[in-house]
DNA sequence: GATGCTGATTACTTCAACGATACTGGCCTA
DNA sequence: TAGGCCAGTATCGTTGAAGTAATCAGCATC
């Protein structure tokens, strides 16, 4: 519940960036993934968000709050604290997370193949076009 | 497999461009949705696709063949023929179709309702400070 | 008195996606 | 010889999301 979140949970070699599905913008899922096992605060999220700015994720909860999928807890202390936490709604976008995962274990391979394939075809045809040049 | 697309097959007044997840870049799903009965040329794709330009379409389909999803098909005929049909890979996006429209169905409306009473309450806390003002 | 922690905000810049408009080339028909 | 059809390209402009860097206020600690 209160274990500190790993700093690596998002490692950015991860081709799940050429995922062709995106759920919110850029960072929502990283965020719902973050708050999955209880609140967070701000500056605890920062750390496996890796690069992301405080002006971004303010932005980023900020939206999801207006959308209902987080609460916004302000406690007047000092320093001050704010924690976030997931709405039923927010927990609701975990099988929508799944399903993306589903897919992506079996059909990312497959897209990656193509993607490479297509840059190999369009490597040699600039070969061709180079050697066509030079000759 | 060869019935013509219904050219208000995407309503422009329909909440889903609200959903929180994107499958692809802006068109990709919707091509998709048209190419489901079988293959389609590029002029038969811009009628139920309001507005696209012909230069986001072939962007569009570039990308999609690019990742496998589509083959492109050109036949040497005047005039010109073309057509795009759907992979394996392509046809496997239906089941994240399915996933977000499933959450759309179940949980749409209390997105829409959580941003619709943020606004109001935005709108109120405006109207409060033009009060304020006012007197 | 200086510094740091926390949760931000502000101004500026960059970048890629998207869009509007116009145009191409080869063949066909009028 | 003029125009139309098809499947695009070419060129330019707009927009919005994201990133960079600097700064803030209040309190606590050194």
């Amino acid at each position: 519940m209160a274990k500190p979140l790993d700093p690596d949970m998002f490692d950015p070699m991860c081709p799940s960036s050429a995922m062709p599905i995106q759920i919110g913008d850029k960072w929502t899922a990283m965020v719902v993934l973050c708050l999955e096992d209880g609140p967070r605060r701000f500056n605890e999220l920062r750390g496996p968000l890796r690069g992301i700015t405080p002006k971004v994720l303010a932005q980023t909860l900020r939206a999801m709050e207006r959308d209902g999928l987080v609460t916004r807890t302000a406690y007047d202390e000092n320093p001050p604290r704010v924690e976030y936490e997931l709405t039923m709604l927010g927990h609701s976008l975990f099988t929508l997370i799944a399903a993306a995962r589903a897919w992506s274990r079996e059909h990312l391979p497959s897209l990656l193949a193509a993607r490479a394939s297509y840059e190999a075809s369009a490597d040699a045809s600039l070969l061709e076009a180079s050697r066509d040049h030079i000759q």
